[in-house]
DNA sequence: CCCAATCTTGACGAATCCTTAACGCTCCCT
DNA sequence: AGGGAGCGTTAAGGATTCGTCAAGATTGGG
């Protein structure tokens, strides 16, 4: 779940941007003044901090470059003042976002969106990891045994298609049309030749394979 | 110089969106309208697209989709619109920050110069340290047996590219993409030369790389 | 205007990959 | 038992892609 830590001295919209946001999905913490916020920025890491900067003991700017000096958290600021000056300071003080208010839930939460997408890892691909070898989607990589695994092209592709589908069979025309193309869902004899290739390098039993499965008459599977 | 392409249909305010911007040191490309711009954005790579939402011929959200189809390029959105919807929509499109108008110069810098430092990387370990060469990305120098090893420009954005995205395949279409515009994707030639180049300049074995892989039929990879 | 550095382009062997065909195996049906 | 169908395996060509070189085009500075 994604942690947010809003930052307000006034409590009932502190309260109402807790109940918004914990709606949506969020793990929300609160603080209502600097000295608490920038503690529990310090004790926890959160995937953004949104900052009220009417705050009574801190000057706004002094809690973003506090902030700053520690970590790269997305900043999204808000507040009642409009000038063009207060939203200059700000922004280059560290914040990535400057809402005045009054605003909607719906903007905060659609600029909150933008804001975590940019900033969170593109990392989503995952990495299938099995007891004889791993295959990281991410970078195009197979590793058994501490050793890279070179695959060409067409093997990396078949493979891809099994791995991003655990579990689940594919016929040989799905495989087929997948990889080769829609016009060559008959020949088979691709296929085999590639499932060969791929449980000689990766299957440590080639003759009774544990990850790529034949399922007889139908098509594959990846077992992981 | 960081490239900015704008995009606007009225005359006056795109003058003076250049002029503001070429004043603070940006690289200013204009568009009118979306073709024009999505047109530019294929043949050039932006730091950053700063888009107007009213354009007579295409509606800003799709302009944003389309942009999102082919690139992660920071968008930044104007508009006349203040309504949440509007905005909700630009920014779940794809779109960074957006500004309604009547909106000050400086606060437009100030977002952009807070989107940027988003966006352009972290520099968190600008040096990447070989057995036999580093790379300090910040300084733009390469070393080796205590020479300075000098690079072309484009020498240059290939190796940081690559040195970006340690032990990550990348494919010749995001290489030429990313160094020679998005245009020049298919032409793997040029990629070719610039690999011998730098394994010319770096590899202790010409002939058997150690550090710039070949991932055949694929792409490259930097190997730390 | 010329020079030097850089970029582009084409060509060529070399390396790699894809396709194809052949053959052995198992399973199942006749 | 025999034979056919589907699958696994292997190896050899032919096709594609890669590495390399060098010459022409382009750019930027003096």
């Amino acid at each position: 779940m994604t942690a947010v830590l809003v930052v307000d001295d006034a409590p009932d919209l502190l309260k109402v941007l807790k109940i918004t946001l914990q709606a949506h999905g969020y793990d929300v913490t609160t603080a209502a003044d600097g000295h608490t916020a920038l503690l529990a920025a310090s004790q926890q890491p959160f995937a953004v901090i949104i900052l009220d900067l009417g705050l009574p003991d801190m000057d706004g700017t002094t809690v973003i470059r506090e902030l700053r000096t520690a970590s790269r958290v997305p900043i999204l600021v808000l507040s009642a003042r409009h000038s063009s000056d207060d939203k200059v300071e700000a922004l280059d003080a560290g914040a990535d976002d400057y809402i005045t208010k009054p605003f909607g839930p719906d903007e905060l939460l659609a600029r909150l969106r933008a804001l975590l997408r940019r900033t969170t890892d593109p990392e989503q691909e995952p990495v299938v990891v099995t007891q004889d070898f791993t295959v990281d989607l991410a970078k195009h990589r197979v590793v058994r045994d501490r050793n890279e695994v070179r695959l060409t092209p067409t093997e990396w592709s078949v493979l891809e298609l099994l791995v991003r589908n655990p579990e689940k069979l594919l016929t040989q025309q799905q495989i087929l049309s997948e990889v080769w193309g829609p016009a060559y869902a008959k020949d088979a004899n691709y296929l085999r030749v590639y499932m060969a290739q791929l449980r000689r390098k990766l299957e440590p039993d080639t003759a009774n394979p544990r990850y790529l499965l034949t399922v007889a008459g139908l098509g594959y599977r990846f077992q992981p």
